[in-house]
DNA sequence: GCTCTTGATTAGAGCGCTTCAACACTTTAT
DNA sequence: ATAAAGTGTTGAAGCGCTCTAATCAAGAGC
């Protein structure tokens, strides 16, 4: 049998047994094409200046060992990584998850690899993450939706090319390490109410991201829209969260008030979904008695059967513009801080019409209003 | 202003001045705390055999630095990374999302860090996505639903444990490098028509996953579920796909032709949305006009404006079963491969019941049925 | 003949870390 | 006293790779 040339400890080639531990490195090919180690590494890294005859040694060689370059062992000599580390808030959303793939897509162009680390909603994790990536060498660092704050980030921004994406720093515009590509969650808001105002609400409820990135923005934009409509001793706020979980117990809490809104602004499409879910079992109609807007028009909000009127963020461009951020700093040398503001979008679907006759005015409640399981449309 | 990492104090003296990219080393802390490097490292690894006094005076000085320690460089002296690699089909199935993140959890749990790829449904992107994991060097492969075949893997699995996760390799039996750990996509889609016959359908018809990897398990056990049922002659399985868009045509040609089923059972909850969609669309009504099945039991099946009837997979518990697997073979170099296989779980909801009366015998209709947007329930 | 080029190859010095053997120093047993 | 057995610390040899500068082999030029 052919096979590698023992090493030290001796790895026997092609039979059952041997120890799996080592892998045939540089040196291994080096032997067997009877070449140097350093023209290996040229071949392997495609250099021109080898002799065709010498090239195609090496290759076989390496073939026949089943060789692999070790990726370790090269960052280390090569004092790079090609990497840029992800964070995301969470995977199972998939607008975030979206944003990862803009990430790749354009990363993968750059010859860029990407190393994924879920943040699972845990700040702690997302901290300890970042920890990760650093030490990882990531050559960039691109925070999708994190809660981090700029303390958090301080001291890694001046490390490492960090971009957040689709979630800011509260006066990140001080710390000249961190981009930003966000999408006007004000703007988005403020369409969000605009819409329903137009369609003749007044009573407009909020239920927020909690202490979600991206929540105080949006509310912000949802109050704002509220004044500019005259309608600011309306606003209400209700604190919720990021998923569909979330939603539950302020839906009963509202719905067992003698007052109720005609509409519900959600702060994302799962927490909008879990609204939905919620009205549904109390026998609320959407929109019929209930107009209900979500944010982020990821693809359940698209589905037929819940036709969730949203905001749409450009997730794949973002992700693709976050990468660009980071490349320019990287070859270009930029070190002031740059910011896009994507423009949202408002996609109208199913879940939002007039609010319900005779509900003008005060006094008017939903409580057991109806028998549950009425659907839309 | 901000400037290089010049720190509270500023570089010790020794090598040039303030390199931009030079981040502090063992060395640099080792020449402040006055100590050797070794000593540092010690420190560093929490080696009880140092002194209190040195200890403290190497972490301060470390601290003052903003000493990272190099994860490449680390890894490739204790010749191991303890990260383990997870090859993803497709992050924005949600059901995937979840997989990893038992995946996650398990290896947090056992201090193994883990790096994710996304295959985004591209065979050679995966391929290409275990070459970088190997050269990575990771102690352990996690394949998350991925299509790579035997021939893929055969190379690879000798070289590091390697484990399937909700996707199975034809004959992976053979291989003794490759654990799996799947749910019965055989029983779970006999589950499916099971209940779908003693609801009274008969015209029960498949939407497959294609080339997907367990698209050929639930189409085997669709077929076997109809023979049981004495049904084998109104088998009927369609060429689908794994996301919403894939259904479209497929519904479409459905509805045109003579003889339409009374139940479908689609590949999986997300080309089930689109089903679903799509039959709404045509304006027919789930599950009045037809009954829907999907598989994977995501929250988006369990939306109650969806309802989707669906079977059930223990997603975070197949993420920890993986990661149990390959620790096996990492700390008690098991070498046999090892099968688990979870049981699927039937979970009825809203969008099955009985056929329509009069849906019996052939030449039933749905083309131009009804007008659209009549929702179930 | 000799030097100059040019091109292909290689020796060897790191990259930042771990780890093992060796080394001072105690401290304890004899 | 001396040997034996710890403690805490360090020097130095790698880990697998890259890359610069040096070496070597052939022509080309005169």
């Amino acid at each position: 049998m052919n096979g590698p040339p023992d090493g030290p400890l001796g790895r026997p080639a092609g039979g059952a047994a041997a120890q799996p531990r080592g892998r045939p490195t540089m040196e291994d090919v080096a032997e067997r094409a009877d070449v140097s180690r350093a023209l290996v590494s040229l071949v392997i890294n495609g250099s021109p200046k080898v002799s065709e005859q010498k090239r195609r040694r090496v290759l076989e060689a390496a073939r026949a060992l089943g060789y692999r370059p070790n990726l370790m062992a090269r960052s280390l000599a090569q004092q790079r990584t090609r990497i840029i580390g992800v964070l995301v808030n969470d995977l199972r959303n998939p607008f975030f998850a979206e944003v990862v793939e803009g990430v790749e897509t354009a990363a993968e162009s750059d010859e860029f690899g990407i190393v994924v680390l879920n943040g699972r909603r845990d700040r702690g994790r997302e901290l300890a993450a970042v920890e990760t990536l650093v030490q990882l060498q990531v050559e960039g660092l691109a925070l999708v939706g994190t809660q981090l704050d700029r303390d958090d980030l301080a001291e890694v921004s001046d490390i490492v090319p960090t971009v957040m994406v689709a979630s800011d720093l509260v006066g990140s515009l001080d710390h000249p390490g961190v981009d930003a590509i966000v999408t006007d969650g004000r703007r988005g808001a403020e369409l969000v109410v605009e819409h329903l105002v137009s369609l003749g609400h007044d009573r407009i409820l909020h239920i927020d991201g909690a202490d979600n990135a991206s929540a105080a923005e949006r509310r912000q934009g949802y109050l704002r829209g509220m004044e500019a409509a005259g309608l600011g001793g309306l606003a209400d706020v209700r604190t919720g969260g990021d998923d569909e979980a979330a939603a539950f117990a302020v839906i009963d809490e509202i719905l067992a008030e003698p007052t109720a809104p005609t509409a519900i602004f959600a702060f994302n499409d799962l927490l909008a979904a879990g609204v939905l879910d919620r009205l549904d079992d109390a026998g609320v109609s959407v929109p019929a008695d209930m107009s209900l807007v979500g944010f982020d028009n990821t693809f359940i909000a698209a589905l037929h059967h819940l036709a969730l009127t949203t905001v749409n963020q450009p997730r794949l461009t973002m992700g693709e513009m976050a990468v660009a951020a980071l490349l320019e700093r990287l070859n270009h040398g930029r070190d002031q801080p740059v910011r896009h503001t994507l423009e949202p979008e408002l996609v109208v679907r199913g879940t939002t019409g007039p609010p319900p006759p005779g509900a003008a005015g005060p006094g008017r409640s939903l409580a057991g209003a109806r028998s549950p399981g009425q659907p839309r449309l």
